[in-house]
DNA sequence: CTTTTACATTCCCATATGGGCATGTGTCAA
DNA sequence: TTGACACATGCCCATATGGGAATGTAAAAG
């Protein structure tokens, strides 16, 4: 078995940097896909593949308007990710370093 | 090119579902290789490969007792992951509804 | 209808797996 | 030293890319 589909999961999907880009980019506000090509420095055709991509997963959505394809990052979609991510929240050194000045607080 | 290697760092890491079973079993208490194979369904080389990969993106760590690798999960590593993943909170619908929560509790 | 614009797909290819199996290595026991 | 035990690596191979280039397609313009 070779490594997993990179629309099998979230986890996959941002494995790529270039997706996570796209992502910050189009977490606040919709954009063509003309404006992604012209704010990362990628070539149109590696950018609809990465955005085909984020649409299978469900990190991104996709709308018509006229010629041009607006995309929009799905936020919800990220949440398995920082869930999962948070479990390991509490062995965090520096949250342990929180814990320790909260008990000195106490004191 | 290809996609990027799992040891490039931690969101390569992170994508194969094996690895993150790894580190939720190896977060709260070291653990032998073996006990990794027993608790998870996987063949021992499998395990100490992704233990590897793990080790190389540094988000394990490794100990030599005897003829036991102890290996434990390294939470400050997946920091990255998680503060990535929080940018997108404000977004999320579920924080809205908090938010519409809270504008509601004011008035 | 033809051309241009804005994307989406397809092809080709080098690269990086991840699993199964075999083998090498370090450590403790006899 | 020999043998068993616990892992780590190496090999082989099918699979999934991700980029570059070329091509297909939908929609507005002329």
């Amino acid at each position: 078995m070779a490594r997993a589909s990179t629309t099998s999961d979230p986890f996959n999907a941002i494995a790529e940097p270039r997706r996570r880009h796209i992502l910050e980019l189009l977490a606040a506000e919709e954009r063509s896909v003309g404006d992604i090509v012209a704010a990362l420095e990628l070539n149109q055709p590696s950018v609809s593949k990465h955005l085909r991509v984020l649409l299978d997963v469900g990190l991104v959505s996709a709308r018509r308007e006229g010629r041009h394809a607006m995309y929009r990052t799905n936020a919800d979609g990220l949440r398995t990710v920082h869930d999962w991510s948070a479990m390991f929240a509490k062995y965090w050194r520096g949250q342990l370093r929180r814990i320790k000045t909260h008990a000195e607080g106490q004191q």
